[in-house]
DNA sequence: CTATATAAAAATGTATACATTTTTCATAAG
DNA sequence: CTTATGAAAAATGTATACATTTTTATATAG
């Protein structure tokens, strides 16, 4: 296992506190590395937004910020719609199959981490965008998946929501089905409407 | 200048043959630096466009490509007309006098390269995207536009062009200044649409 | 002649050591 | 008491050296 993956999870599971400042030194010998790759990792995890530049020197652990969710949401409601749609005309059984899998498993599966679901929720969305050929703007929705990440731990709390989402998955599945690339994509931008409204209100009474 | 500086204007000045995969080794002679710098600039590079991953090692200048440049105009017709619409309110006097100052400088200084026009380009949008005061979003239009940084020396060829394009920018400062943000981001919407059809059915043209 | 296995070479990943910059803290001047 | 100054400490940037992985080229079997 990479140091970025270690540190990622380290990170996702909250182990440094937010608003802390990381320094290579102490990482290197926290991971017993040296600090090569604790720079490759800082400078790629900065990159994906897990941690942010601290003045000219040094990085920092960001705080919660429910303003950063809400432009996260915002863009991927005017980005995902439109690749999902364009990925509708080359969907396949096969790949329609290979979501429909994923939804299983996510009802199945017992005990599931916050984690683990958001890693399935990505998973289900991704195996229809993929469709679409489209590397580059699949690039940038899977960035700023990547920068919601960080906030998913907290979506898991309100954790009746599940339900709510994954009903939504369900329909878009079977509007694509059907063939309905439009409609798939109206309830695809209700799906992140509301999965945005949730987390920025979580966090606004959260971070009070 | 650091070497992720000096690198970038090499890459921009097409120093390398797009498709040609860079050695850390080679670079790091070249610049007469180590390896180290060498790997920090190439990761960064990289998260930025200008490099692609090759394989399981190494990093290759990607070739131009179409598709690429009508993903990234794709999303900034979905994002920038949003950031601007979301700035309108919150535009003063002196955001907009300064708007206007970089648009006289490419009026009126003379033998401006196609990597000056470009930045003074960005430099008035992300003037008047600012004042949203969405970090956030504005770090994604951004990064698109570093995106598309790759692509401008192209742009500049069919320099007629340069007319069109700054008409535009008047109608939507002038939009702007008397206050109607609707019009001001149909008005984007169309610069940015006029923009890049062009520069896609350049590069189709020329990377026949 | 083609394909596979293996060894040599080359490239990248990582550790240690040194250089430079930034920060901190104590001391002294106002 | 506050502020400025400067030296010490700490952190980051970079070079060199070593380890590991990947690639390449060669030789041998089919």
């Amino acid at each position: 296992m990479s140091l970025y993956q270690r540190l990622k999870r380290d990170l996702q599971r909250g182990r440094f506190a937010p608003g802390s400042v990381l320094k290579q030194t102490e990482l290197a010998e926290h991971y017993g590395v040296s600090r090569i790759p604790v720079r490759d990792a800082l400078q790629r995890l900065k990159s994906e937004g897990w941690l942010t530049g601290h003045g000219k020197r040094g990085v920092a652990v960001p705080r919660f910020d429910a303003r950063e969710v809400e432009d996260l949401y915002l863009m991927r409601l005017r980005l995902e719609p439109l690749l999902q749609e364009l990925a509708a005309p080359h969907l396949s059984g096969e790949i329609l199959g290979r979501a429909r899998d994923i939804l299983q498993r996510m009802e199945t599966e017992p005990a599931l981490t916050a984690a683990e679901i958001g890693a399935l929720n990505w998973q289900f969305h991704a195996c229809l965008y993929r469709a679409a050929d489209r590397p580059t703007l699949f690039a940038t929705v899977e960035q700023l998946h990547r920068q919601c990440e960080r906030y998913i731990g907290y979506q898991s709390r309100s954790l009746d929501y599940q339900d709510t989402s994954q009903r939504e998955h369900h329909e878009i599945l079977a509007a694509l089905e059907r063939g309905d690339a439009s409609a798939a994509a109206r309830l695809l931008e209700q799906h992140i409407g509301n999965a945005g409204r949730l987390l920025v209100d979580y966090l606004r009474a959260a971070t009070r």
